[in-house]
DNA sequence: GCCAACGTTGGC
DNA sequence: GCCAACGTTGGC
């Protein structure tokens, strides 16, 4: 099994969005960048755990997890001229954008916040908290997940 | 709201 | 294929 975190402004859909979901899963759409899509198509597999991050917000951070349910398949929004996302590039035939769908686990009992993340010797690698990354997906190591995990 | 970092686009 | 211009991300 592989671990993960996927950014999102709670603005836009946060962890209890998730949770407010019919049950509580969503389709990870709007991703617009080849690495993050790459992860998506190739990499995220049924079962595998996912950090829920907050991003642009008052206190940026990680609040709970989630669970892959379904692999990539291509992303619709990209189709939809009405959509944020709408990607006239991205042809139905030949879809540019993928997407897999996560389903809430849990809210974490206290968001761990960037600030307290990027202070820890243990987690120098993770992109998250390297100068100007702007992945909103990454892969996260099991030795990354269990220490962050402890840290609630 | 500012702005640094970085990915993408498009002219050449 | 280079690289300047531009748009976006996301912390602060």
């Amino acid at each position: 099994m592989n671990y993960w975190l996927m950014k999102s402004e709670p603005d836009a859909f946060s962890i209890d969005d998730l949770y407010n979901k019919p049950d509580r899963t969503e389709h990870w759409d709007g991703v617009r960048n080849y690495q993050a899509r790459n992860m998506m198509r190739d990499e995220m597999k049924r079962g595998d755990q996912v950090f829920f991050y907050h991003s642009n917000c008052v206190e940026p951070g990680i609040v709970g997890i989630m669970e892959v349910v379904k692999e990539g398949y291509p992303d619709f929004s990209a189709f939809d001229p009405d959509d944020k996302h709408f990607d006239p590039k991205s042809d139905p035939a030949n879809p540019r954008w993928m997407m897999v769908d996560v389903s809430y686990v849990r809210t974490l009992s206290r968001t761990l916040t960037l600030k307290e993340l990027k202070a820890k010797e243990a987690l120098v690698d993770l992109p998250l908290v390297k100068r100007g990354n702007r992945l909103s997906i990454m892969p996260v190591s099991h030795e990354q997940w269990a220490f962050i995990l402890a840290l609630e």
